[in-house]
DNA sequence: TTAAGGATGTGACATTTGTCACATCCTTTT
DNA sequence: AAAAGGATGTGACAAATGTCACATCCTTAA
């Protein structure tokens, strides 16, 4: 199992190198500390499982991995990152990565690598727990802290099924003045300009 | 690290213990055939890791994992399937299992139980393939079989966007009658009321 | 060449929308 | 009890929206 390792920061590289290197069926091919150098030793070592730091200098290990895995698109990459990034692991998937697991959990990082020579997609401890929200995509926007009230928060669900106001008006028992008042505070509130950006901010933020 | 097994193919749960227990750190705690089993065995034994399958008589791997995972948060669940389904995958990680793999692959069974029971999450092979496209969500709406042009196509990203017919108007240079004409063309099309409406369509279909 | 059809535009119209000032109740606080 | 504040309502208004009939221009097909 040939292992190419990617990471900025020299020591880390080195640490990943020892840690690996004392797995018998595992031979590190090649170290980098760059974008551009993992694009460079993929190609020339070809290995079997990149291990790759995401928040490097220069080219990301995001953009590095998506590049590769252009010309090469069974290239298995392995992300390692210090902590949870939300966006990072959506990203991470999104180009075809099969891992994400943060450096702390020594530990785990040899089975991950197996798991991902073998083919398997492996996500780390902490990042697991939030795999459901993410694919859920349950960012759930705080209303609350925008002063948005109970009712409020109605009103927006309403809208975002695409109700006019007389219709949401009738829905919650209220006049269609009210209705209008609560969606003109609403409007306000989140500066948003209509009902349509409210429907819209609703489901980026859903 | 206690595992339960869950299948109501009793040969298939019988060569699963077999092959579990051949590895010296995992006890096969007990065996079930049902989704009721697997909730009756689970309070019982409450094992490390439990590996069940998806499709069974009954109540559904799905549903009995979700009702485990109500009363016990931290449980591990490891599904099993003989084929892959994108959709029950979808619904797999939102009920919060920590894996996804087809029995098929018989030697990935071990690694992967040992995996989820430290905490991360492992996908199969084949569904490892395809988790690019779940997080994306591909659906991808066909706007052209219902007739909408290219030029159309252009409106309702602006609509999406959130801009007024005459912000639409300035950035494709067309007149506001035109952009108006094009929207409720649009929307005769996709029998939708407003551009509200439009909008809404168009993040739920993206 | 002519007819057809598409893209673009205009004007008129009814409706919906968003804003604002203000009015009524009701409950809570002082 | 009086004051304050919230929830709900009204009326008026300007702007934006959606629809329709029709006009122009250009390209393409017959």
């Amino acid at each position: 199992m040939r292992v190419l390792i990617v990471d900025d920061d020299n020591l880390v590289a080195m640490s990943l190198k020892t840690i690996l290197s004392s797995d018998s069926e595992i031979e590190v091919v090649g170290t980098g500390s760059s974008g551009d150098e993992a694009i460079e030793l993929y190609n020339k070592t070809k290995p079997d499982v990149l291990l790759m730091d995401i928040r490097m200098n220069g080219m990301t290990g995001l953009e590095a991995g998506a590049k590769i895995l252009e010309k090469n698109r069974d290239a298995k990459i392995l992300y390692l990152t210090t902590f949870n990034d939300d966006e990072y692991i959506i990203k991470a998937i999104s180009i075809g990565a099969k891992g994400y697991i943060i450096k702390q959990d020594f530990e785990s990082i040899i089975p991950a690598v197996k798991s991902v020579f073998k083919g398997q997609s492996v996500f780390g401890n902490a990042i697991t727990e939030k795999l459901p929200d993410i694919i859920n995509k349950k960012k759930s926007f705080d209303y609350e802290s925008y002063g948005i009230t109970s009712q409020e928060k109605e009103i927006i669900e309403e809208v975002a099924k695409g109700l006019s106001n007389k219709e949401i008006a009738d829905e919650l028992c209220l006049s269609e003045g009210t209705v209008r008042n609560y969606l003109s505070n609403i409007l306000r509130k989140l500066d948003l300009r209509d009902r349509t950006n409210l429907a819209i901010f609703y489901y980026q933020n859903q």
